[in-house]
DNA sequence: TTCTTGTCACCTAGGTGTTAATAT
DNA sequence: ATATTAACACCTAGGTGACAAGAA
């Protein structure tokens, strides 16, 4: 069996529609997807690898911008709208975590993070990374595969392969972020955003209870000088 | 077979007789012990593992210091000198590489980096940092331990055991540098200390020859206001 | 108008020798 | 006198969103 990590602060994300940027060159998930894994025999190989399924066949674009707050999501509105029909995709590749293969003692003794995976938005990239299409959704897979020592393994294939689905990891995937209320979060709770934090450094996560409204001191002092406070 | 990477800087810090700094915290080597290895199995497992024996069994000290630049270890003076019998060893530890066990496909696509690997001379470490007295010559040593699936593989631990010593990386482990000319050429050739160095960056590695003589620039200025050029 | 790209300041994380202070 | 320690400035390496400019 598997538990997702970090599982609090994918439900925040997952409220407000949780955004992926992708780049050229490749960007990591944020939230990383990490996993804590039980039952694997302990001496026996396993790959572990993910991959990223559409959710469905919609491609999505922003509202029209919040002028006054130059936020391009505005609050009041709860949802994205549909564009059109998904752009044709290509066969999507996956992503083996770079220990594999390795023992099930190895992959059970501490929490598995898959924060080699980079999200890109180039059909050509030769990086291995995930190519995905902007302004569609995804949901991650994560997957166990079995190394199976006999002989005639491919008849097996089947059941040694497990897959688990946490849907509170699906995601919009973006070339920048729509809804600020997720920059805003992400902004407070990635550590290599803090230059851009501007409410107490303590206040997270210290003080961060899962129940309570998330960041608003972060977000009522926008950083950005032009904005005003706007509507919400 | 096993084929020591970067042999040519190697030999140039054996030339001078190597230090490696250890510390409380524990210190990586510079340079990294690094090897590219030859004809494994490609689908058998392995683990791969170094430790450090003593060279010999004395103490070291260092000559009196050349005043005039600092230095403790005078240029003219070839050698150090024997200040006595060595402290007793505790049981030597082992490090084995992170990525152990895995296939020998593996270890033979990529150069394998000890770069983990930190020296210590903490007898109460509990990082699993290798222990060394200071003032003391190690060899490093590498070894391949073949992973037989056999039910009796402790029988054939002999044979599944390989161990290979490259006599150029031997070094004195040292609290604080000893010779002028180490600490120079570690400046000049670690990316981590560019910081200290006042030579034309380009100077290293592109217009380095192995033949060379090494940083005189570099040394020439030594960055120490109080040091005057010395006598060499 | 909407979306994407490239550059940037600002971070995290951690590896250097230096230096002054301390220990032995 | 010699050896060790701890704090430090200065690096490498690379992950952030902001922003301005460009593309569609």
């Amino acid at each position: 069996s598997v538990q997702l990590e970090m599982k609090a602060l994918w439900d925040e994300f997952n409220q407000l529609g949780t955004e992926m940027i992708v780049t050229k060159a490749g960007r990591r998930m944020f939230p990383t997807f990490q996993v804590k894994i039980f039952g694997m025999d302990p001496m026996a190989d396993y790959m572990l690898l993910m991959d990223f399924v559409p959710v469905d066949d919609k491609r999505y674009r922003q509202v029209t911008p919040c002028l006054p707050c130059r936020a391009r999501y505005a609050f009041h509105s709860s949802s994205w709208l549909v564009a059109g029909k998904a752009d044709p995709a290509t066969p999507g590749r996956v992503h083996y975590h770079p220990d594999s293969p390795a023992k099930g003692a190895q992959w059970m003794k501490q929490i598995v993070s898959f924060d080699k995976l980079k999200l890109t938005n180039n059909l050509l990239d030769d990086n291995g990374h995930i190519i995905l299409n902007s302004m569609h959704r995804y949901q991650p897979r994560f997957h166990v595969v079995y190394v199976d020592p006999r002989k005639d393994s491919e008849k097996y294939a089947e059941e040694n392969f497990k897959t688990f689905v946490f849907e509170e990891t699906r995601f919009t995937a973006v070339t920048a972020y729509q809804n600020h209320r997720i920059t805003q979060l992400k902004i407070a709770s990635n550590p290599f955003a803090k230059g851009f934090r501007d409410c107490d450094p303590e206040d997270w996560p210290r003080n961060h209870r899962p129940g309570a409204l998330p960041l608003m001191s972060a977000f009522a002092r926008s950083r950005n000088p032009v904005s005003s406070p706007a509507h919400q």
